[in-house]
DNA sequence: CAAATAGTGTCTTTCAGACAGTATCAT
DNA sequence: ATGATACTGTCTGAAAGACACTATTTG
């Protein structure tokens, strides 16, 4: 079988909240083509090193933020000629949603913000991806567990409705939200509490690795679909 | 940047009901490795006539089958060292659901029902694509329309809950069913009816070409959970 | 005490399940 | 008329939305 002869890569999103505003790690490019543009952070598939493309994934996060990453999921492989000046290529695209790392390790990254990143001119097909793997993220968030992995191991009721609020830009009733996730059993309370200026809050934490998915999705956002 | 130098295929699993059961397009292999084993009909991508992987899909789905199908989707792309005994490959998996050709064009292609196919050793990780394929449809068909490209372009609602039925392995109650699709508003009646020795059933078509997404999954199947 | 956020009680709404009932065709 | 399948009426139940209410902390 004759092999492919053009780049193959793999193209992290990852997702975190920083100062209350979701956003994607990118970095800046300092070659051509799109030399000074910003871009999803560069990574490659190691042949000899990586068994299979998560494992590439996975390595690429690990050296972009020093950190195992819990949550990582493929979202859409994209290969055409139009999408690199010089011809065909391929990407294959992953994201990942992480708690948001106190500083940076390298200089080269910043958290830019969803709003910044899709109204700006990024380099390749990279405003694309980015905006599909929110529309995603999003999506998801409707029916799953995914916004407790943008969170610390240990969170409360309140931080996770403001997470989901943030993600879906909408405002939910507190006590419809809390029945839903307290229902679905795969919180539990960790006995300790969240101190502040007022009546402190019960901390909780995951009893399962995976996402949830619930039988319904949140309501009141009826009108978004899938992109998968 | 590197080139990719290994194989980089598309592969595409076609469903298709025949004589009442899902089926996959499956061919038999003449050459190393998996020589003689049953496996998916082999997909390529042509750089120069292929503007993007998902007319490479196209294209392959319509040498295999002489006909423009409805409905394609990427599922997942697989790239590992260990999926073919030569090396590193990569393989970008669609999947297509068709209403059952007449018949099939080439003598090398056949109809193979899930059952078997999951059941008995085929090529390369081809059993693994069909399952996570397989899972797919199934779980997408507990909140979307999915079910619907499988039949002919116009269907009656006992045939449609017949192939859901068909698709989950579940018995379905008949009043929620037609409640929930014709609620739903995506279903025109044409008219014209279904004939037999009994009561007539309308003939209903789509007045859209995506899917249609619930907000609700249908219930009594709670258990099954997505993989992406 | 007040201010602030945590957390609850409970009514309404929406839609799926259950199941019995009626409708309309070929023979 | 009978048999067969199409189609409907309507009750129940599960989970979401609305919203007022109570609880517990700091200062």
């Amino acid at each position: 079988m004759a092999n492919f002869n053009s780049p193959l890569t793999v193209d992290v999103v990852i997702f975190s909240i920083v100062k209350e505003e979701l956003c994607v790690l990118m970095t800046k490019r300092e070659s051509e083509p799109f030399s000074g543009l910003w871009a999803l952070p560069k990574g490659d598939v190691k042949q000899q090193d990586d068994m299979s493309l998560e494992q590439s994934a996975k390595r690429n996060i690990k050296a972009l933020l020093n950190l195992e990453t819990p949550y990582v999921e493929q979202v859409q492989t994209i290969g055409n000629n139009s999408r690199d000046p010089r011809g065909w290529s391929v990407s294959v695209v992953y994201t990942s949603l992480v708690y948001s790392p106190a500083s940076l390790p390298s200089a080269q990254l910043k958290w830019m913000t969803i709003r910044e990143a899709v109204k700006q001119k990024l380099a390749f097909d990279h405003q694309q991806i980015i905006e599909n793997c929110y529309h995603r993220l999003q999506n998801k968030s409707l029916y799953t567990s995914l916004p407790i992995f943008l969170l610390p191991e240990e969170f409360t009721l309140t931080e996770l409705q403001k997470t989901y609020e943030l993600l879906l830009a909408i405002k939910m009733e507190k006590k419809s939200f809390r029945r839903r996730l307290l229902d679905a059993g795969f919180l539990k309370e960790t006995g300790k509490l969240r101190h502040a200026n007022h009546r402190p809050a019960s901390l909780y934490r995951l009893t399962q690795r995976q996402p949830y998915y619930f039988a319904r999705i949140i309501e009141g956002a009826r009108d978004s679909k899938s992109i998968d």
